[in-house]
DNA sequence: TTAGTATATAATAATTTAATTATATAAGTA
DNA sequence: TACTTATATAATTAAATTATTATATACTAA
């Protein structure tokens, strides 16, 4: 009891802290309305391409997104079923949409879509 | 328009990064049921004087919580008033209860109420 | 098979963070 | 005033974080 509360609080802080990065935190917020690929990220983020990649990953080794290969390409998409995948989506909902983005992206014609 | 959605993703993120520590997170979750002093806050984390101060020197940076000098002891309480307090109170609802360490404080007799 | 594109991993460097000890400041009390 | 208690600040150190460049892997297509 007394121990699985402690989990608990450092099971939070740990996603908490993971989303305390612009970067991470408003990839989550794109991956709320669209799944996305890692090109998508390096078009949309003024960052290198093993840059993107490092940040997924911890996403991922925290099980807040999963990866599926659609040929080839990564799309990543929001872990839904996360213990805290209710946490997390109301805390997205507070954040300021970022379609604009995807919309630029559109427009340079960097969008993927994988049908 | 652009730059204030900058702005918010900026600000939400740094407020995450500051409760993605235990220390910190459970030190507003206690917060939110009962203001606290210095030195019950060491009392119950097992950590230095100084350690706790600079903890809560950040939450104060951050208008998180609002000091009170009370006596010879500083008070600390959550700022109701901040911006995003409502998505703070979202988020510290979903942790669970940490009265616990206030109990054992007063089992220890070292609760501090300066009425 | 070879070339090109997409992504991941490794190595590394710069910065930030979180803790400690030592010390200063401020209030309370004898 | 001097002593004690509560708290903050400064200096320092160790560890964690975030970015970069270089390289490896995997898929696609010619």
């Amino acid at each position: 009891m007394s121990v699985d509360r402690k989990l608990d609080m450092q099971e939070v802080s740990q996603i908490l802290k993971l989303l305390g990065d612009k970067t991470r935190l408003t990839m989550m917020k794109l991956l709320q309305s669209h799944d996305c690929c890692v090109c998508e990220f390096v078009a949309i983020f003024n960052m290198s391409q093993p840059g993107i990649s490092q940040h997924l990953r911890k996403l991922k080794d925290a099980s807040l997104v999963k990866e599926t290969r659609r040929g080839q390409w990564i799309f990543y998409s929001l872990n839904r079923d996360h213990d805290y995948a209710l946490l997390i989506d109301d805390l997205l909902n507070y954040l300021p949409d970022q379609n604009e983005r995807f919309i630029e992206l559109e427009a340079q014609g960097l969008r993927i879509s994988c049908d």
